[in-house]
DNA sequence: AGTATTTCTTGATAAATATCAAGTAGTTCT
DNA sequence: AGAACTACTTGATATTTATCAAGAAATACT
């Protein structure tokens, strides 16, 4: 009953699945690739997310209470992704109980996850957060361009680099 | 049937309500007062979370998943609280939809507004963050000790001062 | 009210990171 | 393969923020 709602798409590299400004009505399931989330802030693209297979990317806000969109989803690489449009998921949270468990599941992990990233922020260098990220997640060096994961990081990519070079 | 299942308990200015280390099984709505939560890091205490009347909170991941907890709870001043526990959490979410439903918005909104303070953190200056949190929030400077929005901040509690010292 | 304790401010200095600029390497496209 | 574009690195310098230390102010305690 659930997989029915899911609808196979395929991205191109490079394209934006959600238009800042506009709603986003849509979750993506990520089976390969990487998608990306960001938003322009000072003139600058600043990326919030990269997402790769096995993980559920929406505009959370805009997504649930049809808001309108402060973020750009897009697909850094090409991607095949299932896709559940707002009705569907909005149908299997009341019909089916499965899908509501599994949603608030997601939901506490996601935030459990969010929290333990800005705690890093308030307390951790850019130096401690680069060697976890290299650490947990080694393959998205090799996978997606340096200035996302420097945005993702909070610093320039100049200073990715220069950390980098001179680790121990 | 919700009302009935929360516990209106108060608490001591400086009394912890949950123990890092130890299983988190209440969660709090804040009738009256500030609580916060915060965890030890490299031997400092960075606080995540300040939260006053009207707020949710809880060590969500333990909560949740009943895994040990890296968070402490402690009542900042003395505060009203309504508890309610872990098992008539679950036992709500089966029986009252609206408990369901309510604590989906709950979480989407909470992690919407931890999406927004991250991204703040990833672009924006410790000026900035001031500024914005003493327009959004001017009573919590009234209220509590510096220190603890320092670190909500992610600066020191000299930098504060300074920026406040010097602000146009 | 007066002492003890905690919290806040200020100064001097150091460390981390950003910015700007230029060059090198890598990728994409035809 | 070669041109055009994008991504990455390095250097010089500036800015931001942290650290350490000491004193001032505020608050709590009896």
């Amino acid at each position: 009953m659930i997989k029915e709602k899911f609808v196979q798409v395929d991205a191109r590299k490079g394209q934006v699945l959600v238009e800042a400004g506009q709603k986003c009505t849509e979750m993506y399931f990520i089976r390969s690739g990487y998608l990306r989330v960001f938003s322009l802030a000072n003139g600058v693209e600043t990326t919030l997310w990269i997402g790769n297979s096995g993980s559920f990317m929406t505009a959370i806000s805009s997504f649930i209470f049809e808001t309108s969109n402060r973020w750009t989803i897009q697909a850094i690489t090409e991607c095949q992704l299932e896709v559940l449009g707002r009705k569907d998921h909005f149908e299997l949270l009341q019909r089916c109980p499965k899908w509501m468990e599994f949603d608030i599941v997601l939901l506490s992990r996601s935030f459990a996850m969010l929290e333990e990233r800005m705690f890093a922020h308030l307390h951790s260098t850019a130096r401690e957060r680069l060697d976890l990220l290299m650490q947990n997640n080694p393959r998205l060096f090799l996978d997606v361009p340096l200035q996302y994961i420097a945005s993702l990081l909070g610093v320039t990519p100049e200073t990715i680099s220069r950390l980098r070079k001179n680790s121990p």
